[in-house]
RNA sequence: CGGGGCGUAGCACAGCCUGGUAGUGCGCUCGCUUUGGGAGCGAGAGGUCGCAAGUUCGAAUCUUGCCGCCCCGACCA
């Protein structure tokens, strides 16, 4: 992608309604634009960012064996009242009336939704277990959205919902839900910790909360310090009890965040114990009979009884990553975008431009890499050279790769490495196995 | 929902107290000079001063009401 083709509204300063470090770098590296309170556009900066994490998220949830759907934004409230929880929710839910006066609303998730497609269809104990997922947009009317798309009231989430004949069926679905997200994370370059949770409104026995670790986390967060250091699993699939030897392992250190958190019943010793601050960005649950109770999801069972199914569901803030991700990854120069999601693979930088030699060099040099399969993005604007290198260091590519009159006299390509800003002069041949290699 | 703050050009702000032709910096356009880490000079474009009433000869400025946004707290993927 040419710069000059594409549509990067950058800022040089900080727009003032931001205060927060992931907030200020989106709006300035023009990956986002706010349309009201905690509602955002998202511009294709922001939008080629989101896309990479969802495709993560979703290559992973699909590799976990669970199925892709599409459930709609907007659900008949009876649905809800069915369940009960249309009146339980509050003002969070944004109510809708449509032309016949029916009763609709904003989801703000999708139990109801997706308990109703299953008791429709399946009948059959054999027909388990199943697991259904969707990446849709969802609303909830928050009192107080801030931090920019880290707390809006419409964000995109990745929900899942296990269906399971028993317990111990669904605990499986549970663990290999929590391991499919260790993988996740780790992809998206993020360290994210497991914390025992509070089940909140949507009720159940079992639940964790998987938290950034970030200084302008929202909660406060303990954790034993050799939970860093263990390994995320890597294989493509685990038996029902290697998937639980994985949980016990992640589970087995003390982590808490401060709602659960009690220093006097805390046996960490001091020395072990850390202390920061954290950005929750996936939260799963095994709430068992509660939706399948209320609104009748039975299946026959081997004996032929109806059972009850045994469900649990598993959210990751998709939009909320993005800032995340910012947050654990950026310095003062800008987004340090871990390679996996970042926006491009390379930024090509003319440091000449109009300069025959240079611009014919950085054609070439441009054309290599498109076809080597890399996703650069070529600024071949006549702007400054400070200015250019200040730009691609606020958007964060993994790489830069520059060149000017000097060095297409030495033949040569300067690389930098966003992250360690080592930079390297390297041959165009070999700047090109660095780069796409 | 309690408390606080702010709405003036794309962005950051001054002007308001003490009413009198709407400004500065950055960004944008054009020209020239520059060009290896946020250039210089010159010339331009761009604003119903959040909205509405009121006071006044005259309102960005004073009064009232409304709307919007941000921050702290309580609440949450």
């Amino acid at each position: 992608m040419r710069l000059s083709q594409f549509f990067l509204p950058t800022l040089k300063e900080d727009p003032k309604e931001a205060q927060i470090v992931s907030h200020r770098l989106m709006l300035r590296a023009g990956m986002i634009q706010q349309s009201s309170a905690g509602i955002y556009s998202w511009l294709p900066l922001g939008h080629r960012v989101l896309k990479n994490i969802e495709n993560i998220v979703r290559e992973e949830q699909n590799r976990a064996g669970a199925l892709e759907i599409l459930m709609p934004t907007l659900q008949p409230a009876d649905l809800w009242r069915e369940s009960g929880r249309y009146d339980d929710y509050g003002k969070e839910m944004l109510r809708i009336t449509d032309r016949h006066d029916r009763d609709m609303l904003y989801g703000p998730t999708n139990e109801e939704q997706v308990t109703d497609i299953f008791r429709s269809h399946v009948k059959s104990y054999k027909n388990l277990p199943l697991n259904l997922y969707h990446i849709q947009w969802k609303f909830r009317d928050e009192v107080r959205p801030r931090f920019g798309i880290m707390r809006g009231r419409e964000f995109l989430m990745k929900d899942a919902y296990s269906f399971d004949l028993d317990y111990e069926g669904s605990k499986i679905a549970y663990n290999n839900m929590f391991v499919a997200y260790l993988k996740t994370f780790a992809r998206l370059g993020i360290k994210a910790i497991p914390l025992r949770a509070d089940t909140g409104p949507i009720g159940g026995d079992l639940s964790h909360e998987f938290i950034v670790l970030a200084d302008t986390g929202e909660s406060e967060v303990f954790y034993h310090k050799d939970l860093l250091t263990l390994d995320t699993p890597t294989e493509a699939a685990y038996s029902p009890d290697q998937l639980q030897s994985i949980v016990d392992e992640w589970t087995g250190y003390y982590a808490a965040a401060d709602d659960m958190h009690d220093a006097a019943t805390c046996d960490v010793a001091a020395g072990d114990l850390i202390t920061r601050r954290g950005i929750e960005v996936g939260h799963i649950f095994h709430f068992g009979d509660k939706y399948s109770k209320a609104m009748g999801a039975s299946v026959a069972g081997p004996d032929g009884k109806e059972t009850l199914v045994s469900m649990g569901s598993y959210g990751i803030g998709v939009s909320r990553l993005v800032g995340g991700i910012i947050e654990a990854s950026h310095d003062e120069n800008g987004i340090v975008w871990p390679a996996s999601v970042a926006p491009f693979d390379v930024g090509l930088i003319n440091l000449k431009s109009g300069d025959d030699a240079c611009d014919a060099a950085c054609e070439d040099f441009y054309g290599k890499l498109i076809s080597a399969g890399a996703d650069v993005l070529y600024d071949e604007t006549s702007g400054r050279a400070g200015e250019k290198f200040a730009k691609m260091d606020l958007i964060g590519l993994p790489w830069q790769a520059t060149i000017g009159p000097r060095g297409v006299k030495a033949g040569v390509v300067e690389v930098k490495n966003r992250a360690s800003g080592d930079k390297q002069e390297l041959s165009l041949d070999d700047a090109l196995q660095l780069l796409v290699g």
